[in-house]
DNA sequence: GCGTAATTGCAAGTGTTTTGCGTTTATGGT
DNA sequence: ACCATAAACGCAAAACACTTGCAATTACGC
């Protein structure tokens, strides 16, 4: 009997080494009930308890080092974040008069590397890629 | 017999009503010589003539929203340019160690978008995407 | 419980981009 | 060529995103 994919954060946390703190699971659960990617200014207004905005980048940092959470960028001023633990590379569309933003999962990213790296001249190998589409949503239409 | 597709940067500026003016065509220069997108920062420093650096800022503005210019996002702190006119939408793989930027032409980006769209349930267009590769460089290889 | 290294808060600093405002300049009409 | 005027510019200051140094606190292995 397979017990269901739960995330814990606390396994997460210590897989990582990283120390199992109050503020940070706060965030992570921040990020957790959010269903897109979210702004450091929109972390800190979530939190149930307030932390430091240092204290916050410091954790955004650990944490996407760690691949618990994965950076967003989105051609705003600053990035975004949303949690990686628990999910699968995917890219996103976001609209540009309303600025909804929606998951787009199912591209055959693994395919669009290779073919990348094949028209490259001197790139060897590819870790990772940003793919994110502007458009308008159907009630901005 | 037919003329050379030559950029003609009053002509573009003119066709944007903008003004033509001896700092926007430097910056349009800085671009024109650059082989990758470059930083605020970078054109400032490449300038023949000193700019305020509001001035560039606000060029920058004008000709991002003309389409002169394209905006660039690698996840950096701040923001990248490059010539949009006379190049053709591409991307961009960019070595994780040296910093090094190449172009990706030729990918089949409207194929891509329309895939996109049929994926997306609350979407009616989609008018532009980002898309950057993360690697490494054979040179760092 | 205790010691220690990791984490946090605070204050200050850096880098990027924006805003307000008074001056200068490009350009269309004469 | 001149003039009017709207656009562009320079300067100073501010807003915003993020970073750093350091001292105080806290998580966690022993």
């Amino acid at each position: 009997m397979k017990t269901s994919p739960r995330i814990d954060f606390k396994d997460a946390l210590r897989g990582a080494n990283s120390k199992v703190t109050p503020g940070r699971i706060a965030i992570l659960n921040v990020l957790k009930k959010s269903t897109s990617p979210v702004s450091v200014q929109q972390i800190s207004e979530k939190l149930p308890v307030k932390l430091n905005q240092t204290t916050i980048y410091r954790a955004i940092e650990a944490l996407s080092l760690s691949g618990i959470i994965r950076k967003i960028d989105l051609g705003e001023t600053g990035s975004r974040y949303e949690l990686s633990m628990g999910t699968t590379h995917h890219h996103h569309i976001i609209c540009k008069k309303c600025g909804k933003i929606e998951d787009i999962k199912n591209c055959d990213s693994d395919e669009l590397e290779k073919l990348v790296l094949k028209k490259s001249v001197s790139f060897s190998s590819i870790q990772d890629h940003s793919l994110e589409f502007f458009g308008v949503c159907k009630k901005c239409a």
